[in-house]
DNA sequence: CGACAATGTGGAAACGATTACACTTTTGTG
DNA sequence: CACAAAAGTGTAATCGTTTCCACATTGTCG
């Protein structure tokens, strides 16, 4: 269909081979050879084809990048930051979202075996059974390196990238504490994923590091989603007694406290403060007082990719493997 | 180094054509013999090389989405819809942008075609040279179908889903009108892309139709980013005669605007009226008393990813170019 | 001048799948 | 029961590259 290699040979009057060495630049050219061939591919727009090359070489120029969500505000920013690392590579990135659905994970993972990928960027699924732990054993066995992002796996030692939710939260508590509140509440996520329970963590810690009573009814579990902040925070407002300042644990809940607050009247940063994740954009641009802990979520796909270059192109030295844990980002507004 | 078909076959004690046909479910294959195979692959946890596949059937299961940007949430958004329904075929979609550099989106389009996409999902850079023009022509003869998103292009009749940009913003400028507003400014976006000369066109339209005049220094010409809402606001309310309404032909300048009235403590909704597009979230959430246009990204993206698949599973029949131009919906805040 | 390295080139064997073709066995039908 | 059609199987060619190897040419040095 398309033009070959072998049309290009003729038309330069060389063999495949020397246009070969020319296109990959390797082996012997005579430099009149070479200009030559360079020449007729640039007149013909040769483009050589993925799929042959693929297959004699046993590689591709692409990496896997699978993660529970496509449109999620963290795992956009995250990939944002992982394909800015990558086109300076010129490698494509594969974006697989698996629901959280193991089956689908190992299905994914199984495919980007199949299409030779360099390497894989994984958020690992909240639950795990045995098919992940399969084929991440044979991506080893196959020479494909894995770094972890956001979450940990059990068993297996991969390089990875996380961020400091537990020190994001005992932050935010103290920064709180030492503007003078006492009575702190938490709207929470879920404690399935290490993340949830390392936030939890932060909070707790903090409390009894400053000797602070954290009142059970006043910790409420969310479910990152708007409605739950919505509704904690409803609970919260309209208890006996009220918190002077809430935490969200995400970025969804935040915004159902905001929204509640809003339409029951209340002046946020004023009646209460509210601190809380934002992945959203910048809450000052809309006139909101409140703060709010950043993560460095490009900077995490950043990181991400350029473990996974490093094991890439290193060639199984360096085997110890190594965690980074990136530190978020205060933004405090009294 | 990983299994082949030919492991397969010695395992099950068959020839690779049958292993070949269990797995393609393409010609006659014994029960027996089906049951064998599948129970071997299954076993050995067998992918077949797409490489080797995609070489021998001159095809893969992918599609090229090229995009000007990778984070910006209109194309996020779009880009969801696409995948979506690209998940339900099975199909993996390689997401490149062009930071609107032809040059680049020729070399993309050219990388694309290398790798046999089945079909390539465009919105165009702004200017447009040769490169492109070249590459598409060869895509159109090897067979490779072109939908266009959101921009045209010259020449060449693509099946493409646009926006209906002119009727977005005349819905906005006729809803201020009918609420009584006569004084109404706009910040535009820039007029080199088609989405913004027909924004500018709808307003004009509008206006003209209502017997309104369009005073010359009301109409801002924006940049599509924050800065520039927030300059052609500021603009706007320090001149000696006000306007009533503003009506922000991006989001960026809608929260420029926003963020300009806000720290000037102006009373958004009282004071003056705003009308803006939303990539964003939902200002109602934050309390904002704002009217915007919500262009079906989403829609957008699934509806060309339709188009595309037709296009690819008609082989060739149904020549007469589709032209899909979507509403838009207004959020009409009083 | 002869030997040996360095440089340049092309032929042909891979890579791992699909599939046309030939062949054997089974099934169906009058 | 004969004979054609249908069902099942395997061999080998093929896709478009890369790269090993053999070979030819040139340059260098004792």
């Amino acid at each position: 269909m398309s033009l070959t290699i072998k049309d290009i040979a003729e038309k330069a009057g060389v063999s495949v081979a020397t246009v070969s060495r020319v296109i990959n630049g390797s082996g012997y050219v005579s430099e009149k050879s070479r200009k030559l061939v360079e020449t007729v591919i640039k007149e013909c727009n040769y483009c050589p084809n993925a799929a042959a090359r693929s297959l004699i070489t046993q590689a591709s120029d692409m990496i896997g990048l699978v993660m529970p969500e496509r449109v999620n505000p963290f795992f956009v920013k995250v990939y944002d930051g992982v394909t800015r690392k990558a086109d300076e590579q010129n490698i494509t990135v594969l974006f697989y979202k698996t629901d959280d659905d193991e089956e689908r994970q190992g299905e994914i993972l199984k495919q980007l075996k199949a299409q030779s990928v360099k390497g894989v960027l994984l958020t690992p699924s909240l639950y795990q059974t045995s098919a992940t732990r399969k084929m991440l054993e044979q991506m080893e066995r196959a020479g494909i390196p894995v770094v972890l992002i956001d979450r940990d796996t059990e068993g297996g030692d991969f390089d990875a990238v996380f961020i400091d939710n537990k020190g994001a939260i005992y932050k935010a508590a103290e920064q709180l504490i030492q503007a003078g509140h006492t009575e702190i509440a938490a709207i929470t996520s879920p404690d399935v994923s290490r993340p949830g329970t390392r936030r939890q963590d932060g909070f707790y810690e903090c409390m009894k590091h400053y000797g602070l009573e954290v009142r059970p009814e006043w910790v409420i579990e969310g479910e990152l989603n708007v409605e739950s902040g919505y509704q904690g925070c409803k609970v919260l407002m309209e208890a006996d007694k009220r918190p002077s300042a809430i935490i969200a644990f995400s970025s969804s809940e935040l915004i159902g406290c905001v929204k509640y607050l809003n339409e029951n009247g209340f002046c946020i940063g004023n009646d209460i403060s509210l601190f809380g994740f934002d992945d959203i954009g910048t809450f000052p641009d809309f006139g909101l007082q409140l703060s709010t802990i950043e993560r460095p979520m490009r900077e995490m796909g950043e990181l991400a990719f350029q473990l996974l270059w490093e094991r890439i192109t290193s060639g199984e030295k360096n085997r110890r493997s190594r965690e980074i844990i990136l530190p978020t980002n205060i933004k405090y507004t009294p």
